[in-house]
DNA sequence: TTCAGGCGTTGATGATCTTTAACATGATGC
DNA sequence: GCATCATGTTAAAGATCATCAACGCCTGAA
C-alpha cells in the first residue's frame, strides 16, 4: 500500500505489455510524462494519473489498492486480464509472464484458427515441450508419429525431434502449452 | 467511482467533523489548498492528496473506492469510524449524522465520566428524549422521579419536564440517547 | 453593540508539473 | 557496416499548482 506511484505505474504498464510511448498515446499524454512519473522524478496530479490509467484502463481505487510484490520477490500469479494477447489472425497466444530471458519454462495459452499450420518445415530445437488441448482438434506430428488430438488430449516430447502442428478442424483450437527453455 | 476529487474530499472531511483549517493543520498544508481542492478549482498532485488524507487519516485506495451517495440522496448509514467524538473529559459523545438543522431526530452515543453531572439547574426544552444505558450506572432525575439506571435500563420523557443526569458510579457510563427535535 | 475568533473563499507569487524536442541505446533489415 | 525504427531518458519552456495574505461572513462573549 505504500509503494511509490512510479513503481506502481511501471508494474501495471509492463504487466499489460505496453511501452511508455504506447501508453502515452492511449492516455493522451506525452511519453516524457510517463517516464518522469515512473522514475518518481515528478509527482503527478490526480487528474494526470487518472488520464494515464484510463489508457490501460484501470481505476484509481484499483491502482492504489494493488498489492506490490516484495522487492526481488518472484512473480507467481498472472490474472487472465494481465495475460497479453500476442499475434492476431491465424495464431495468437497469451504468454504467462514476460521477460523470458531469465526463465527456464515458458507457458503459452494458444489459439489456432482453422487451417493453421506451424509450417511444412518441421521445427526442431533444444529442450522439451508439451501441452494439453482445451477445445477444438489439432493434428500433431512428432518424428514419425502423427495423431489428431481433441479436448483433454495432451502431448510431450523432446523438442529436438522434428515436429509440426496443424488445426485441421473447422473451429479454433485452444491449447495450453509449455516448453523449456523458452523459444521466443 | 467517478465523483470528483473535491466532492470526495469534502464528504470525507465533513464526515469526520473537521474544518478546512483543522484538516489543513493536521495534514501540514494550507487551508487554501483544501478549499481549492474541494471546489475543484485545482487538480492536486497525488502527493498532496496523500498528505491531506494522512491528516484524516485515510488511504488513497480507500478514498477512491468510496461510494459516493446519489446526488440529493439521504445519508442513512454511519460507520463507527465516522462518528466523530465531540468533547473531552467529563462528557463526550458521538453524534449520528451532522447538520442537525435539517433533521427531526438526534442520536448520540454518549460517554459520562465518573462524577459527571449535567448540572444542578434542571434542563427543560421542547420535544422528547430517551435513551438506553449500555454500560455503567447513571442517576436520572425527571420531574419528581429519580432513578439509578444500569446496563439495559432505559428512559423516555417529555423534554419540557425538568431533568438531570449524574454518573454516580466509579466507571464511565455509556448511553445511546435520542431526542427530537435536535437540541444542539 | 463591539470585539474576537473561526469559517470558507479569493488574488498574486514562487514552486512544481507537463510538454516539447532533443539525446543515447539497442534491435532489425538492407 | 549503415540506415531505420522503437525504446527510455533528459533539459528547457510553458502551464498548473501550493502558498501567503487578505477578505467577507457568521457566531459567541464581553
Amino acid at each position: 500500500m505504500d509503494a511509490s506511484v512510479g513503481a506502481r505505474l511501471r508494474m501495471v504498464r509492463e504487466r499489460h505489455g505496453l511501452s511508455q510511448r504506447e501508453l502515452a498515446r492511449r492516455a493522451g499524454v506525452t511519453n516524457a510524462t510517463i517516464s518522469l512519473i515512473e522514475s518518481d522524478r515528478t509527482n503527478p496530479s490526480v487528474g494526470s494519473l487518472k488520464r494515464v490509467l484510463d489508457g490501460i484502463p484501470m481505476g484509481l481505487a484499483e491502482f492504489f489498492a494493488l498489492e506490490m510484490p516484495e522487492e526481488g520477490a518472484e512473480r507467481v500469479f498472472f490474472p487472465a486480464a494481465e495475460l497479453v494477447e500476442i499475434g492476431r489472425g491465424k495464431i495468437s497466444y497469451r504468454q504467462v509472464g514476460t521477460d523470458m530471458t531469465r526463465r527456464a519454462l515458458q507457458i503459452l495459452h494458444e489459439r489456432y484458427a482453422p487451417g493453421t499450420d506451424s509450417g511444412k518445415v518441421l521445427l526442431s530445437h533444444e529442450g522439451e515441450e508439451g501441452g494439453v488441448i482445451i477445445s477444438g482438434r489439432m493434428e500433431v506430428t512428432v518424428g514419425e508419429q502423427r495423431r489428431i488430438l481433441g479436448p483433454g488430449d495432451a502431448y510431450l516430447f523432446d523438442s529436438r525431434i522434428p515436429h509440426r502442428f496443424r488445426n485441421i478442424g473447422d473451429e479454433d483450437c485452444i491449447v495450453v502449452s509449455a516448453c523449456t527453455p523458452p523459444s521466443l
